[in-house]
DNA sequence: TACGGATCGTTTGCATGCTAATGATTGCGC
DNA sequence: GCGCAATCATTAGCATGCAAACGATCCGTA
């Protein structure tokens, strides 16, 4: 079965790769993508709430934040009722980038898996959603 | 489909987790694992080679050797014959944690896959396959 | 009201990848 | 035999993740 996990990382570097590529065209990375993704459908959200849907660490978000902030995709706002919390607003750059990248991963996705049938699909889909079910659920015991 | 991708970027995730925290109990990150498996089976090869069979960069091979060598586990010898090559050794410790670790990787691998039938385990890898043989003969073609 | 724990974001340091630039060595062609 | 292009490894710089340490702010309690 290792030789599944080989598949699995091999078949997500290609996509993630061909991911980066078709970002980048419209001057996004891969990673910033994904907070672009969440923003879009909810602005003004803070690092530690998109960490938490975006399932990666604050620290993470954070930093990512800061490379966009540079690439003047979004900017921080202090929130005024709380003062710990930053709030992410995307600039119109962003939201003019919208179209074409969810048009372009739509691209990608229908041509990595162009050679799928519908049924193939589903047991790829339901094989997935098992295996992270059964790894968020129970995470591998290694003793102490 | 653009569902699918982000599935497969999450399990794929969770395994590579997973697998690092296995591998750690053993002094051995994610990556370096990679290194160890080919050179368990074939000592002395040089990071481009190293590089062409993991499917990654030179220069990703040669920074992890370079850790790895920090860590014990490898060695850097010149070759004889070519200046221009380096040929990377294992170390005695690097061949002690072979058992340990490839059968980690096992048990991570049942873990992962054990409420999947034989019949979903095929067409998994059945999918999985069509996927990366579509992404390398296929990239995504973007224009220009 | 003042203090101390809880809650955030940020910084730091590391591992893993990439591309581009650099440097050493080889080997072919003249 | 010499020089120059090809072939390697390495370095530098960046993006993406993580964990751990730090700093600021808030809030319940005494």
């Amino acid at each position: 079965m290792t030789e599944l996990i080989r598949l699995l990382t091999r078949a997500q570097k290609l996509l993630r790769a061909a991911a980066d590529d078709a970002m980048s065209r419209h001057g996004v990375r891969v990673g910033q993508n994904l907070v672009l993704e969440v923003l879009w459908e909810t602005d003004g959200l803070t690092p530690g709430e998109l960490a938490g849907r975006l399932r990666v660490t604050t620290p993470t978000v954070v930093n990512t934040a800061t490379r966009m902030e540079a690439a003047g995709l979004l900017v921080r706002r202090r929130d005024p009722a709380d003062g710990r919390l930053v709030r992410l607003h995307l600039t119109p750059k962003a939201r003019a980038a919208q179209e074409p990248i969810e048009e372009a991963r739509r691209r990608l996705a229908e041509h990595a898996m162009a050679t799928l049938t519908d049924d193939e699909r589903r047991h790829l889909r339901s094989a997935l959603e098992k295996i992270i079910d059964r790894m968020s659920d129970h995470p591998l015991d290694l003793g102490e």
